[in-house]
DNA sequence: GCAAAAGTGTTAACACTACACCCATGG
DNA sequence: CCATGGGTGTAGTGTTAACACTTTTGC
């Protein structure tokens, strides 16, 4: 070996998840209960090891696919943490990793297996080492990129209706928004299709149902575009 | 040791560090002739290796100081790069940094001491490993930040002009701006106090020189606003 | 027939862009 | 006195936020 390369600090290197679901109300958190002897039954992030042959990315992705049994969900890297002791047992930098579900995808008897559960991100339980930090971190980030790109459609289903689009913007946002404003922006931004059928069931009336653009969405993702009402009353 | 933390990849924490300069016409980069034996003479980000002790601001912190000797320098974390063979050599995980410093705090002396030097931007050499790549990572990631945060600043001397202020701006976005509207947009912002002095020597009229407000700064940091006319032109 | 949610238009204030001329000074 | 860069104002246009009533239908 290299001589600069001899008597370097070697760390382990670990892949957090913070993984973000909807359930058509309000913003959850999915976490686990990881075997983690020196704390047993604490509540942790989504993570594991980075492997010999894989880049960041892929060892994200397969952290989270293993304990989710997802594929190609949106992940996206977030921040490293390396702070010396954070990791009590032994060095370790984590790289945080922001990801977005659709609730209904992640079956139950998934979440049973890994003892996972989802949590409000109001009411969220003591975390293993500097997990809350990075679900505060990942939480600044969602909102940022929810301001300007269209992220948050990851979080609902196919197809979905403007009021349910609303209301996932205002768990994001913890705020409420004009629902003329909000649906004349959404619509004006040329991503929506609207489609025949209504949605039954959750209201009377029943509400249109709209899928993505897929051709308009791609150009959007790396354009700054408003995607919320009263972009003053987010920051 | 605990079981789940035996037997998993251990890897090199590289430090690298993205440092901008403005010269009062272009952006320029910051870059040294790094002695790393395998590619001698190939140009490389200013970087080195996360010690025991340190955090991974702080050894980017020492890794910046040691190489220009400058202190309290704005460093902010951007992105973890982790291909298995980024580095040839030996498993490494990068994490870059990005550094604003204004170039006429860091001396012909250091440079020359560092084997360093100042490059334009559109006139980059070869770069070590995947620093290109970590290169447009961050000219990405200041634009995005000039855009809508008072970040610029620290490429300038502590008292400016708006037209040096302009050029900075300009240069960042590679574009020009009406100086009527760009003045309009950045004094409305509050963040600047206007001195009794003017700047002589550049322009036969003098410009009037300006200052950050420390407490309006404080806050903008963390807001979204505008510091830029036009932007749709900048995405 | 009423409760509950969906859907839709207008206005007034503000913000943005485009644009052109005068000012101060050094040489 | 003139060339160079500094400094300022306005009109027109577009965008935003604020606001209330009608529609549908399940019960």
């Amino acid at each position: 070996m290299l001589e600069q390369y001899k008597d370097q600090t070697k760390c382990l290197v670990a892949l957090d998840s913070i993984i973000f679901g909807f359930d058509g109300q309000k913003l959850r958190l999915l976490l686990v209960k990881r075997g983690i002897e020196i704390k047993p039954g604490v509540w942790s992030l989504m993570g594991g090891w980075l492997k010999p042959q894989e880049s960041l990315d892929e060892a994200a992705e397969r952290i989270v696919s293993d304990l989710t049994g997802l594929q190609n969900i949106y992940l996206e890297q977030l921040t490293a943490f390396g702070r010396p002791n954070r990791d009590p047992i032994e060095r370790t930098v984590a790289i945080t990793y922001f990801a977005l579900i659709n609730v209904d995808d992640y079956s139950t008897f998934e979440i049973a297996k890994h003892q996972a559960a989802w949590f409000d991100l109001d009411a969220l339980p003591e975390l293993l080492f500097d997990h809350k930090e990075m679900v505060d971190n990942a939480v600044a980030r969602l909102r940022n990129k929810a301001a300007f790109h269209p992220v948050g459609f990851e979080l609902l289903p196919e197809k979905f209706t403007i009021p349910q689009l609303q209301k996932l913007y205002e768990a994001i946002f913890n705020t409420e928004f004009d629902k003329r404003n909000f649906s004349r922006r959404i619509l004006s931004s040329g991503l929506l299709i609207k489609l025949e059928e209504k949605q039954k069931g959750f209201s009377k009336k029943g509400a249109f149902l709209y899928k993505l653009n897929p051709q308009t969405t791609e150009k959007a993702i790396d354009s700054n575009l408003y995607f919320v009402p009263s972009i003053d009353r987010m920051v």
